[in-house]
DNA sequence: GCCGTTTTCGGCCCGACTGTTTTCAGTCG
């Protein structure tokens, strides 16, 4: 358990100073240390890069919140493994503890004095043989705990086994909206609006946070608990209610007055990490930050727009997207936050599917070509790109696919000619990039594209050598304009492929290669860590909804969710452009 | 343990809710 695998994730060592951090905390050291550990597994559990990379780097003492002791012993866990020190300070605790620690409500200390008292010194059985000390009511008769926590600790049991996986966009804003109506519904509400890392646009959600300006927050929380959408309550009071929705989830509700709503989004929208940050910073200028407003010598001062609770704290506003303690609060400082790129500011959408039959590799399109011209219409697009899959490699002949793509350009004129919308169209393909690279149609296919998108289908199990070759390879053919859903991953199903990213960036670049930040809610990838870090390089990006229904293209947003989380501006967007410039790139 | 536009020492983010407590500790976000 403390021991360091080959290929140990930053997740992985973030759970293993917790561990440390709980032995403290039981042992009653010191609790700046204790906050010192969990700190420093907050700040590598949210690193870009691995942790390996960095101690490569031998950078491990840049990392915020690893200072010259921490970076001693995770330099000995990578080297050796393990950690002698961190061995000592676990030895003798029962390590049922740590597996109770998962349970809602149940800390280091609550988790302790359990394992101690019913000896669980098994991970495995630990949390078992907890239910049955409960169902015989052995809990209650310790100092300290009464019939409620037996009933509380029986409940946490229940609901961490049927633990799932993080939330989809989509889905999420499908929970907060039902929970948004509903308080609607009440006519106490003056707004509600949803924050936390929904608001700031994350790629998969936890929880929903609701934010409700009123000024009768009692009878609001009365009412919300009336809701038929609540499985369990788990706290409630006039400020906070938190529940578990009937879909499993946790949903916070805040109220908050309209002279104090705008501390209250900030300090709602998080991340946790941000906060703390700000936090530290309005110290030093002796103040303190609350979601009630800001503290200077014992006066409270009231926000009702966040844009001024940032400007008292001297500094301009951030936007959501970007508050995730990354560097943007000293970028806030020296005024160097960017101009991220808006969804207004997208011109069109280079890859979609149409329900033109040339037996495909993989899924078809539903929607007709006028279908997709239509609805890039009401966007406001200037332009769109048909990118089916290629053909089959299997059951078809060279000159079959030859034949089929032709029929398709045919078919696509066609409805170009008949139609009467401005809206002007590239036909692409989106083209395998096979396991050695190579891609899965031949050249004179190619030469009857506009451009491609070269993405990867199968064969994720490659080797970050094997993987950053495969790509490279791929790129030499001119027709390819787009490097689409790059990594491959599949959120809470697939990791993605690892490349050599400065590699595959920096040809990319010099090929003007666009890199996709394909915005299907499962995919969102690029992910947001490394569009900052292709913005860095120079790379071209290009936001795509991969639709295969009309209806998809309205996905857009969250894509530009995840450029402005990589910190992208227009300027880097190459959908951003009016239709000339695009045209002539491809044609380069 | 970490960290530095008042510090290499002496600080370290803030508030809400719950349960078992007669004044607060534990947990959470």
């Amino acid at each position: 358990m403390l021991g360091m695998k080959k290929g140990m994730s930053n997740k992985e060592v973030a759970d293993l100073l917790e561990m440390v951090a709980a032995a403290f905390e039981i042992k009653d050291e010191d609790f700046f240390r204790v906050r010192a550990y969990k700190n420093a597994a907050a700040s590598i559990e949210h690193l870009s890069s691995q942790l390996k990379d960095v101690w490569d780097a031998d950078k491990l003492e840049e990392i915020p919140g690893v200072g010259p002791s921490l970076a001693q012993h995770l330099d000995e866990l990578i080297r050796t493994g393990r950690v002698k020190h961190f061995e000592q300070e676990v030895k003798g605790l029962p390590l049922g503890m740590f597996e109770l620690m998962k349970l809602e409500g149940v800390g280091a200390k609550t988790a302790y004095k359990l394992a101690s008292e019913f000896d669980l010194k098994d991970e495995k059985t630990a949390i078992d043989r907890l239910r049955r000390q409960i169902l015989a009511g052995k809990i209650k008769e310790l100092q300290g705990f009464g019939e409620k926590t037996e009933d509380e600790l029986l409940k946490a049991i229940g609901s961490v086994q049927s633990g799932s996986d993080r939330l989809l966009l989509p889905e999420a804003e499908a929970i907060a909206e039902e929970v948004v109506e509903y308080l609607r519904s009440s006519g106490l509400c003056e707004k509600i609006e949803v924050l936390g890392s929904l608001r700031r646009r994350a790629a998969t959600v936890g929880d929903i946070d609701l934010a409700v300006m009123t000024d009768k927050p009692t009878e609001l929380m009365e009412y919300l608990l009336k809701f038929k959408g609540i499985k369990k309550v788990l706290s409630t009071g006039s400020k906070t209610t938190m529940f578990i929705h009937s879909s499993g989830r946790q949903v916070d509700v805040k109220t908050q007055s309209k002279d104090r709503w705008g501390s209250m989004l900030q300090h709602y929208t998080g991340s946790k990490l941000h906060n703390i940050h700000l936090r530290k910073l309005a110290l030093e200028k002796k103040m303190s930050l609350s979601e009630h407003g800001i503290k200077k010598g014992g006066k409270l001062f009231k926000y009702a727009g966040e844009n001024e609770f940032y400007e008292a704290l001297g500094l301009k506003y951030i936007p959501p997207e970007l508050r995730e303690d990354s560097g943007e609060i000293e970028a806030s400082i020296k005024g160097g936050l960017p101009d991220l790129v808006e969804l207004k500011d997208i011109k069109g959408d280079l890859h979609m599917h149409t329900n033109i039959e040339i037996e495909t590799s993989h899924d078809m399109g539903m929607s007709s070509v006028s279908e997709l011209l239509n609805m890039a219409e009401s966007l406001g697009y200037e332009y769109i790109g048909l990118s089916d899959h290629n053909p089959k490699m299997k059951g078809l002949s060279e000159s079959a696919r030859v034949k089929v793509v032709k029929k398709r350009n045919e078919a696509i004129d066609k409805e170009i000619a008949s139609s009467e919308s401005s809206v002007k169209i590239f036909k692409g393909m989106e083209v395998d990039i096979r396991p050695d690279g190579r891609l899965a149609v031949s050249d004179e296919v190619l030469g009857l594209l506009d451009y491609a998108v070269v993405s990867i289908h199968a064969s994720f199990r490659q080797s970050k050598e094997e993987a950053t070759e495969r790509v490279l390879r791929a790129f030499d053919h001119p027709r390819v304009k787009i490097f689409g859903h790059p990594t491959g991953r599949m959120l809470n199903k697939r990791e993605g492929l690892d490349y050599d990213w400065e590699r595959v960036f920096e040809e990319c670049r010099r090929k003007r290669i666009a890199v996709e930040i394909n915005s299907s809610p499962e995919r969102l990838d690029l992910p947001d860590m490394l569009v900052r870090q292709a913005v860095k390089t120079g790379v071209l990006l290009v936001i795509n909804t991969d639709a295969h229904e009309a209806s998809s293209m309205k996905g857009m947003r969250y894509g530009v969710g995840v450029a402005r989380r990589g910190w992208a501006e227009a300027s880097n967007i190459i959908n951003t452009w009016p239709y000339k410039r695009v045209e002539k790139w491809i044609e380069s």
